[in-house]
DNA sequence: ATAGCTGTCTAACGTTTGTTAGGTCAACAT
DNA sequence: ATGTTGACCTAACAAACGTTAGACAGCTAT
């Protein structure tokens, strides 16, 4: 059931990819494209086709339906980010401040957003419109990614980093709303994916702005 | 701008309303609900026109092509929740404490949003969909109304209120991006929107929670 | 040489979509 | 009575959709 990783374990080289395979990969992303800038509805197999080069046809040798490309896209979408996420999290001292750990995470997640992976954002944005049976499938997926947030929050809370008062729902609730609603927005020659994980992290702790460790131009202010 | 209220005001000076127009403006309650929970593409004029009793022929009587429709049920979108936040703030005493204002407009706009208004959800739902002319309608709505947002957020920062360093754009987006991803997951059973728009004016600021007032009468500036 | 498998093609199918043309029928004005 | 208009209907149109069946070229193993 696994759609990718699986040939990863092998023992000795690279998987060896046969031209099935990397037709069936082509449409993927392909689909993941389409996906992520027209949504669910307006993505059809002949424009997923088109892009790979081959017929509308051709693509049931490969899915059983379209539901099952889009199904194995959003669920691609959400390990990619889960697995950035984590990422990023492993490369922090188990010990490091909570404040850097949500920066980090979110930054991880605004680049797997918005310019690392078409399908982390092709299933966001098709989610709602895919029928109940697509979705379903995908809510595991989400449900550890959502985990994954909640032990972060979790972690600010006892910190006493976040406003007294408020539930660790809605500060969840806040911040992945907060990022997953920036594909109506950004624009890569507008923003920048660095300043805004900064500021982002800045608004939702109670604390004011992070030292400036690593770089950029982050102090206009003082 | 009237949303419902039927026959609310039968005296003399009332439009008094036509056939037609009584049409007409289900026709758009119809696509607003069905823009709303299935989005552009997967609202079909069959099934507003269902929805109104009438045949989808018909619908071409009253409006020109689908995307009149739905150009029209978002403009009247925006303009409602900007109405709505408008309203808000204007029962508030001019020199109310910029967190007030805050929290009042945040409540607002979540009311439109998920209980108030289908138009206002069909909008932000339909609005990545449709068509570059729809947008293209829409946009000047859309930029009075972050105006005001973008005045609050300044009343904010002039208040230091807000963290430092934080540019007004990246605030204004979070605060209309924290608010906008919640269709995706409110569930009235499950959250009150009036403790959600405590919560994440609170999460939004650097103070901690306001103090629950209990009466508006009271002097409390000093 | 032959058989089989892989990957793609052609060509259609049934359905649904937005849209249009022309008809119908009651209410109203003259 | 007659003509006009408002509001709706029927019936279709072309295009596009997901999907399927069957054919065919190239490769591999016998």
């Amino acid at each position: 059931m696994k759609t990718r990783g699986q040939a990863a374990a092998l023992q000795t080289d690279e998987p060896e990819e046969s031209a099935g395979d990397r037709s069936r990969r082509e449409i993927l992303d392909a689909a993941a494209r389409f996906l992520r800038s027209h949504g669910y509805h307006a993505t059809t197999l002949r424009d997923i086709a088109g892009a790979v080069g081959i017929k509308a046809g051709s693509i049931y040798y490969h899915f059983a339906s379209k539901d099952e490309i889009v199904a194995a896209v959003m669920n691609d979408g959400v390990d990619s980010v889960f697995d950035a996420v984590q990422a990023a999290l492993r490369a922090l001292p188990k010990t490091a401040d909570p404040r850097r750990k949500l920066e980090a995470a979110i930054r991880a997640h605004l680049h797997a957003l918005l310019d690392r992976s078409d399908y982390t954002s092709a299933g966001l944005k098709a989610y709602s419109d895919a029928p109940e049976a697509v979705r379903q499938a995908a809510r595991p997926h989400r449900r550890r990614y959502e985990a994954v947030w909640d032990g972060l929050v979790r972690e600010l809370v006892q910190a006493d980093l976040t406003p007294r008062g408020v539930s660790r729902e809605a500060i969840r609730l806040a911040v992945l709303g907060l990022m997953n609603w920036s594909p109506e927005w950004y624009r890569p020659r507008r923003h920048s994916i660095e300043t805004l994980a900064g500021e982002f992290a800045a608004i939702l702790l109670r604390a004011e702005r992070m030292p400036v460790r690593p770089r950029p131009t982050a102090a206009q202010r003082s």
